[in-house]
DNA sequence: TTGACACTAGACCGACTGGTCTATAGAATA
DNA sequence: TATTCTATAGACCAGTCGGTCTAGTGTCAA
């Protein structure tokens, strides 16, 4: 990303804040009295970076969470052989930080995105360019792990769906358990359907 | 559900209201007066039904859709010959109310759900029971379809994760198309899975 | 030195929040 | 009828919300 402005520091700070708000509480949970203190911002500052106030700084908060989740799959994905493997490591790694949390860090993309409704236009614009990022990377490397191109689609659409759901659902019962079985599920089940793949293909 | 108390009209009002807030907005999207306005009640019935306020309110929410929710994946699993028919028909029936709704009705209990803290003991260990019991259902329908016991629950795991994970994506999104693109994967993978047992069997 | 500009700083504001309180209506019991 | 209990009704409150406004500081270029 190019910097735009040189940004300074008390900017990134606020969107950091933001951040973490929204892992943890959602929009609607934070105040922006709470988002000032963690940030040690006084008010006025929030107003001059962000004009459109709360809701501009979630969105940039949001792009910025996207970027961030985007930029570490694609590490992922590069450091590992096997592309069913980045997608194993890639839950386990949301899941060892919603453990180290004490299952307070969800995905902060996930909160805002169910408080979310037709009227926040841009935070929902921001939100679904997130989602579909992170589809069509894990699409993508579905095709190069040998899937054709309308199952990757869907098989990607389901990883997603699964890490968002198992993250939820391992946060509420604070437990690492439910984030383990679906993680498992879903690869075995990958991996056998991969396998079908290349039988069919005659490659096995 | 025996009747403790032979609910008053007002009281079921506030939950219905609860749960529509929910479902939309999420629970610090929803003021105390929204809900009042929408269950057509002044303010002191709310306290007198609910001595703990708004949050003793969400609870009684929580566990009525939970509760509701059991009873229809039950009927559509008795009601059902192929138990991954009837994970198809679950998941098709909460995109319909979700596209009808014109994409504002999620799940109530994953917005819910991601805005809650550690510090919201009752709220959380009713969301808890919820997802439990509803990978528990699945769970025993997956035994009955002839999936051992370990890979049954967590298969059962990775259906529930699937599903509010493509619910929220859908949701952003106003579109629904990972939803379908989610259901047909995972169903697709999991028949795959179940030919295999019955091969691995020699049932098939 | 002056003026322009980006940024920091926080007092202040009206609107609204969840919650308490007292008054009252209606049904049931004595 | 008198009493009691449940339920309805809404005025009222302190606290907080997101947001505006003015003042001041530091750093440039002219």
């Amino acid at each position: 990303m190019t910097k735009e402005t040189a940004p300074s520091g008390t900017r990134d700070r606020l969107i950091s804040a933001m951040v973490d708000a929204l892992r943890n509480r959602g929009y609607h949970g934070v105040g922006i009295s709470d988002l000032l203190a963690s940030a040690q911002t006084p008010k006025g500052v929030l107003y001059h970076h962000f004009p459109g106030g709360k809701s501009e700084l979630a969105v940039k908060a949001i792009e910025a969470v996207a970027e961030q989740l985007g930029s570490s799959l694609e590490k992922l994905i590069q450091r590992t052989a096997d592309p069913v493997d980045a997608m194993t490591l890639w839950m386990g790694s949301a899941q060892k930080i919603l453990e180290k949390s004490k299952f307070q860090a969800g995905c902060p993309l996930a909160t805002i995105a169910l408080e979310s409704t037709g009227e926040d236009a841009e935070i929902r614009v921001a939100l679904n360019n997130g989602f579909a990022m992170l589809r069509a990377k894990i699409s993508q490397v579905l095709g190069v792990a040998g899937m054709p191109d309308p199952s990757a689609r869907a098989t990607a659409s389901l990883i997603v769906s699964a890490y968002e759901g198992a993250l939820l659902q391992s946060r509420v019962a604070e437990s690492g358990d439910i984030m383990r079985e679906t993680t498992e599920a879903l690869i075995g089940l990958i991996r056998a359907g991969l396998l079908k793949h290349d039988i069919a293909g005659g490659r096995a």
